[in-house]
RNA sequence: GGCCAGUUGGUGAAGUGGCUUAACACACUGCCCUUUCACGGCAGCAUUCAUGGGUCCGAAUCCCGUACUGGUCACCA
């Protein structure tokens, strides 16, 4: 018995040979500096932030070299999948308009020449690398029981020693050929392990491409590349062999990768691969209830979920917009400089990424968001606002629908000016800001009347404002030098400076006033400009006062 | 326990030996502007870069030790 006949026992089914497979998967034609990346979840169902913004550096980082990015999913621990997993992923990705080139487009479906793109659609590819290393003496059956190697990390931990299967505690590497074809022949199960080549006094060097230089002992473990409960790979094999039929440039995975790159590194070598370049991302976290930093959880955090976000209504760009402030601290500035232009035109930098950590900073989020919809034209902010609308308040889709032009003036109120008012945080926030423009919706109104109360006072104000003075045909200045004159008359201050020399001569001042036919017309202390507003319902006044003057009878 | 990474203000961070008595942004505080709010303007917010030592004319930046945080040591990825 040979090293060939053990792998015709441990691989009785596979014929194709390693030259086969690597005629199927040429070489990519793209020129140099052009990055291939990928992003490669297991099937779970949904994109949290943390993978959202590790598949949005990997689609940043494709497209700005004009180069190609790819879905594949890892499925090779079957426990982790879930029904319709791919698809949920793929249209997590496709809310904030990440298309791969390459890989899976729905729960079934693939495009591009290197797939499949499912692990476990590619496991005659493994077994063929994995036969190829038990002839060549880089891969051995192990036949440990789980009891086994408990048993021998026991001993380490007692005897202080590393923990792992490497050297003498590797029992099965010492197993003659004919003895392993012995027990594969009994039926025995059997792992596949790697026969690690590596010294750990030796030392090796990760080129990291954002961290630099990283030393770590070689690795001397022999880890398990096929699985016995399933024959399907383990990450680290899947890893090496996928990487390179597909010819990723640059893996880009979190930073938790970091201790097992000694392992691939070595099966790279092994296998006669040309190693990509990594980049290890720093793992995205944040402050819990106890005040410590931990990693962001889907399960504990709703707002680690990308659906949160897409519920409150948080434009897509402006997602995007946060998500590239995290992966390179020099945006914000950039954007600053850059206020109009597209967020294609920065190109990502792994230099300039960071290495710890970031905690999440939702209020970040929002206020770059903020920015990002006032600085929409009042079109803009219809055309996105209404497909939220139609999914999240469907009322106020109605009334959007019905009345666009209307709509459209009230998004316009001080819009169109140097420094737009900045309202809304999200879609979420509008309905607060517009709901008492409509007269559908202004009905039974709550009234924020603060410093003036007195309820004949304010009718007063409000009647004699409507009868005397008010005429929607004034432009701005007329409009508010009527308001003043009505102060005069009334006994209100009309010049602030005045009224805060000699507050007590007044029954008020011109804010008073102002704040009365502001509430009494809106139910709302906190409104945009009010002359705007004015004109605006200039149709629903008459009710508007009725509605005031029957809140007050009963 | 071994190995690896990280540690600059409330937050994200700039900074790679002198231009830094530490940029910028978010948050916060105060004042101003103002018909409300928002916007905007001005000012404040780390004498100090986890910590101890060393190198140097000079250190957040280089070296060593310590602490802390995170990761990893699976037939999980």
């Amino acid at each position: 018995m040979n090293l060939h006949d053990l792998a015709e026992l441990m691989f009785p089914g596979v014929s194709e040979t390693v030259e086969d497979i690597e005629k199927k998967y040429p070489e990519r034609n793209l020129s140099e500096g052009v990055e291939v990346t990928r992003f490669a979840p297991s099937p779970t169902g949904f994109v949290h932030m943390g993978s959202l913004l590790s598949a949005f550096e990997d689609y940043k980082i494709a497209k700005d070299s004009g180069g190609v990015f790819y879905l594949r999913i890892e499925d090779t621990d079957q426990k982790r999948s879930v029904e319709n997993g791919i698809s949920g992923i793929i249209n997590d990705l496709a809310d904030f308009e990440i298309y791969p080139d390459e890989g899976m487009i729905s729960e079934t479906e693939s495009k591009g020449n290197y797939g499949p793109y499912i692990q476990s659609e590619r496991k005659h590819i493994y077994e063929v690398y994995a036969k190829s290393l038990v002839e060549r003496g880089y891969a051995y059956p192990c036949f440990c029981t789980e009891e086994e190697l408990n048993e021998t990390r026991e001993i380490q931990e007692l005897n202080k020693e590393r923990i792992g299967y490497y050297g003498s505690y590797a029992k099965c590497r010492s197993l003659t050929i004919d003895e392993a074809c012995e027990k594969i022949k009994n039926g025995e199960k059997f792992v596949v392990r790697f026969k690690s080549p590596g010294d750990f006094n030796k030392k090796i060097v990760l080129e990291d491409r954002m961290r630099g230089k990283i030393e770590f002992p070689e690795n001397d473990l022999d880890v398990v590349i096929i699985k016995s409960s399933d024959g399907l790979p383990t990450y680290h094999f899947a890893h090496a062999v996928d990487d390179h039929l597909m010819h990723t440039t640059t893996v880009m995975r979190g930073e938790e990768w970091i201790p097992s790159y000694p392992i691939h590194h070595q099966l790279f070598e092994v296998l006669g691969f040309k190693e990509p370049r990594f980049a290890h991302l720093g793992l995205v976290m944040k402050i819990d209830e106890e005040g410590t930093r931990r990693k962001l959880s889907k399960r504990k955090d709703p707002e680690a979920s990308v659906s949160f976000y897409h519920e409150k209504g948080i434009p897509v760009n402006a997602t995007k917009l946060y998500l590239t402030t995290i992966a390179n601290s020099n945006f914000e500035e950039w954007l600053i400089n850059n206020p109009d232009k597209d967020l294609s035109e920065f190109k990502l930098d792994f230099t300039k990424m960071s290495e710890s950590g970031s905690l999440f900073d939702v209020e970040k989020l929002f206020n770059i968001s903020k920015n990002y919809i006032s600085r929409m034209t009042s079109e803009e902010l219809y055309d996105n606002y209404l497909p939220w609308a139609k999914e999240f308040d469907n009322e106020l889709y109605e009334l959007l629908v019905n009345n666009k032009d209307y709509v459209l003036k009230v998004f316009s109120i001080e819009r169109y000016q140097e420094k737009p008012r900045k309202d809304y945080s999200c879609y979420s926030d509008i309905r607060s800001g517009i709901w008492y423009m409509f007269k559908e919706l202004y009905t039974k109104p709550t009234y924020e009347f603060q410093k003036i109360t007195d309820k004949n006072e304010i009718l007063n104000v409000i009647e004699t404002y409507f009868n005397d003075y008010y005429d929607p045909g004034d432009d701005k200045d007329t409009w508010f030098n009527k308001v003043k004159e009505m102060c005069d008359k009334l006994g209100y201050a009309s010049n602030m400076k005045d009224y805060k020399k000699d507050p007590e001569s007044y029954k008020g001042n011109v804010a008073d006033i102002s704040t009365i036919i502001r509430v009494g017309m809106t139910s709302k202390s906190q409104t945009p400009d009010l002359y705007e507003i004015l004109k605006l319902i200039n149709d629903d006044i008459e009710r508007r006062i009725e509605i005031l003057k029957n809140n007050y009878e009963c």
